[in-house]
DNA sequence: ATACCTACCTAACGTTCGTTAGTAACCCAG
DNA sequence: CTGGGTTACTAACGAACGTTAGGTAGGTAT
């Protein structure tokens, strides 16, 4: 069938031109891409690029939306895997570290350039981080509820925790000297010491 | 003297400069503000500012290389105050989250944009970044000897609990729920949390 | 009063930007 | 062999960019 191979061969193509664009928005920002710097990276004219996407802005929309996608479901598969507050904790810090290791330049972008986000587009990125943002709370609440997490407050706990593992995506280097699997392994151990109720007197 | 109160006057001015600089990067991003934008603001010519700097890129490196200074000496002269591994420990990030949240928009641009440094300025800044980081790095180092901490990887710890910190500046809000000073107590408490050593078996 | 300096201005330079119009090469169906 | 759709191209648009040249009003020093 000539539409499907046509259609298949068309998202490869707007595939790669996302890839490209997450690794020059990576490094030269938003702002600081030209669609023809983009378009020279793909071999192409920066005018063949609007054959697949509308302006360059639905290219950035296209890439934070998808990121906040994966996130998503990844975050409640994660969690939807293991029982009880604490394991599900582990289970979505380990996530959240490993997806910023792994999907670095996307993870990264989702961060910092909501700021070049139509007030549109911002609108509807803003509104599944806020979802995502929700689990991280709740599983706190959960655990606080259920006497197994002891925090003095659940919502700067949570922003505490998700900013110091979307760092990672900052500074992590796949020539690095830790793998994605050993970070997440102590970034679960710091967060997990910092939450976790004191059984008697507690140290502070 | 006609030459200090012109000095002053011109420092003066200069300042209104950073000053304004410093809210419309934040906001837009260095790439995605002009010179015409931040006149705007200033109510001046675009070809005004020439007289106080010589591109817009100086701009740029005198907020960050500013910001690098007050981070330098402000962390050399918190844990100067205090005596002990803990209580530097404590006293640094304490420092560390109050510059995030009072001085939030240079802060936070010292991070952000780094990237739009011209690779001289970006050397420059990095040195004294990475200097920055050595402090917390021996303040763990020195706990970690004398016995009153236990991390598993002190450059790891140092990373997350500088970038845990930083966020602070991505989300804090001067009419937000949480005063720069509780934000920073319970900081200081999570991270003392997960870096001291528990005095018998630990609980993970 | 004159000369000078400071701190701004207007006007314009050449370049680059995102984007659009129109077109040519290719591929497969009929 | 022909025709239509797909995917790229060349060329160009107007706007905005960082920056420079040159001028001018107002204060200060002599």
């Amino acid at each position: 069938m000539a539409t499907i191979v046509a259609t298949h061969e068309r998202a490869a193509a707007a595939e790669r031109i996302l890839r490209a664009a997450i690794a020059l928005f990576r490094v030269r920002g938003y702002h600081g891409s030209s669609m023809r710097t983009l378009a020279r990276g793909l071999r192409m004219e920066a005018a063949s690029l609007y054959y697949h996407f509308g302006s360059k802005q639905e290219i950035l929309f296209a890439i934070l939306d998808r990121t906040l996608d994966d996130l998503l479901h990844g975050v409640g598969r994660a969690v939807a895997a293991v029982e009880g507050p604490e394991a599900r904790l582990r289970a979505a810090v380990r996530f959240h570290v490993l997806f910023h290791a792994h999907s670095q330049h996307e993870a990264f972008l989702s961060h910092s350039e909501l700021r070049s986000l139509t007030q549109g587009n911002l609108r509807l990125v803003l509104i599944r981080r806020d979802e995502y943002e929700r689990v991280f709370r709740g599983l706190l609440t959960s655990g606080v509820r259920a006497g197994v997490f002891q925090v003095s407050d659940v919502r700067l706990t949570a922003m505490a925790i998700l900013t110091m593992c979307t760092g990672v995506a900052t500074w992590f280097s796949d020539r690095g000297r830790l793998a994605p699997e050993s970070i997440a392994d102590r970034y679960v151990e710091m967060i997990l010491r910092s939450v976790k109720r004191c059984p008697k007197g507690s140290p502070s």
